[in-house]
DNA sequence: ATGAAAGCGCTAACAT
DNA sequence: ATGTTAGCGCTTTCAT
């Protein structure tokens, strides 16, 4: 049997004070005498009361629920939890929910979101260059976040990984541990219409300008790639090797191969994780953190700041990569 | 600037009938007639009317919110993002939106989304044998569904995989491919507080009794097993190695040390996903699928049916796992 | 088959 | 510093 919870009437009662005291010992937006609220508040702790939701939303218009919306799920992105997890977590922090709203709905799912009133803010993942959705979002007038920053974005902000350092970090490495070639795989090239794709290259591509270093943007699928890096790397000479994508998995099938212990290769692996604990042979493969969980809490930082600051205008954030192994 | 979203009020002026009209017409929990349901639905449309969450759900009490308790990530478990997928796909099919409620927030949170009524049902992942959680949600009253299945769950349903029929799929395959022994690891043993490992143990368990298969629980590290393995195997006899935690991981890490090819080991996995695109190495790997996506929808399908059905009452599912490779 | 009206539990403007 | 009161936008009883 599911018993009515207490409403503040009930705990207004119990304090002996009226309904709107209540309401202002929660809100703050009252000074409340120290007895006051004493007693307001033990009477809450003693009923178990907390505020209605729904009734709060109705008359507030806010809330307090987030909308995050989730690109689809390509079966192997244990990524992506790390993300939700960092995000559900901030959000807490600062008294947001967080409500999932999949990729699938698409333009057509922020328009219920907004509409309905369940949400009073938007975090984005995913986007393309140019994304419907940024329109949308933008339309509606709901504050939003992005994370991984399109192309055009002038009304909301984005927080991401600043992928044109990742690349010249990716090319000073190679260099400093005398590589001749560069072997970029996940289809970087292919994937030049992809906002965070393209600038690790413009980075890669800067870097690598009027040095030796070859670049190579390999096309091929990932499970190919240790067999590519063979073919490549010429008799005394060394080739380094990193995925913008795919790269753990990659790096499985290079050990697999073991190519991770000839010297004539230098994997450069995107990661936070610690890898020996999956193979003792990942364990000297130096790694770049992306830092999934501080942008996902600066991304909530950033949304409750334009929730909150009067007047607050976008902006974008860039995290900078990190190396494990310095 | 943010205008204010169209209300039923606004959706009534226009088809010219009165609020209640356009309620009844929503909700179906009235006749209506052909000409005047007409009108309203053009209204509607034209309007790009949503009905307000906050106010539907204090007048209700029903807020079209499902929360779902996701545990921590524990670094790369793309795993749970398959769940987390599936159940926001499905519970949209239904109306349901998805609220994230973290493993952290613990019996704690799920007292707050109760009885601020954001939520009005509940899916747990990863429980315990006894978790604190479930004796809190059965307090609260809420409809819930667990994905795993506790040992005590006199109010609630449960979907899981058969983890007993897992354990005897894994027993007879070891013995159909002339194995000597089977190498458990993922520490099966010091697992056992688990429900879904004890399950699967007395599977694996009453399948070989009476037979010549040996068991070996491993206790050690994941990244291990593959040295683990070489040990364990005499001259001219054959392991089968199977994970029910961990599994993926292992699997690079054997490949990596090229056990895979060896005639004398026999790797099991337990995964949906197509190995080959990682390594053409795991091509050869059977596979058994853990039926993820299938678990997630029938959870959420049986969460809807103890909210719509009267007097429906709590029940446990046990999916079957099923080969990929027959 | 439709309309009028009450009220869900809050917040905040208007009292004192 | 506190109390009184008017809605927020719906669902649903009670009328017709």
């Amino acid at each position: 049997m599911r018993k009515k919870p207490p409403t503040s009437q009930d705990v207004a009662r119990l304090a002996g004070v009226s309904q709107s005291t209540v309401s202002y010992v929660l809100t703050g937006s009252r000074p409340i005498s120290g007895a006051t609220r004493k007693r307001v508040e033990e009477a809450i702790d003693k009923l178990g009361y907390h505020p209605n939701s729904g009734a709060r939303t109705l008359r507030s218009q806010r809330s307090n629920v987030i909308g995050l919306m989730v690109p689809e799920a390509d079966s192997d992105d244990g990524v992506l939890m790390v993300f939700i997890g960092a995000i559900a977590r901030e959000a807490q922090r600062f008294g947001y929910d967080i409500l999932l709203v999949t990729a699938q709905e698409g333009a057509q799912g922020i328009r219920r979101v907004v509409r309905t009133g369940v949400c009073e803010a938007l975090i984005l993942m995913e986007l393309g260059r140019h994304d419907e959705r940024v329109a949308t979002v933008i339309e509606s007038g709901l504050p939003f976040v992005t994370i991984g920053k399109p192309d055009e974005l002038p009304q909301g902000s984005a927080v991401d990984l600043d992928f044109e350092m990742l690349g010249r970090m990716v090319v000073q490495r190679a260099l400093r541990q005398d590589c001749d070639r560069l072997l970029l795989f996940g289809a970087p090239g292919q994937k030049r219409h992809r906002n965070d794709v393209s600038r690790f290259l413009n980075g890669v591509e800067s870097q690598a300008d009027g040095t030796d270093l070859q670049l190579l943007l390999d096309a091929g699928a990932v499970a190919d790639v240790p067999e590519r890096a063979v073919q490549v790397t010429a008799a005394g000479e060394r080739t380094a090797l990193f995925g913008i994508t795919g790269a753990t998995q990659a790096l499985f099938a290079l050990a697999a191969t073991g190519a991770l212990t000839d010297p004539s290769r230098l994997m450069i692996a995107l990661t936070g994780d610690d890898l020996s604990a999956v193979s003792p042979l990942l364990a000297a493969v130096p790694r770049i953190d992306p830092r999934r969980v501080e942008i996902s809490e600066l991304a909530v930082r950033e949304l409750v700041r334009l929730l909150r600051e009067e007047g607050a205008g976008p902006r974008v954030t860039l995290v900078e990569p990190r190396w494990l192994d310095d």
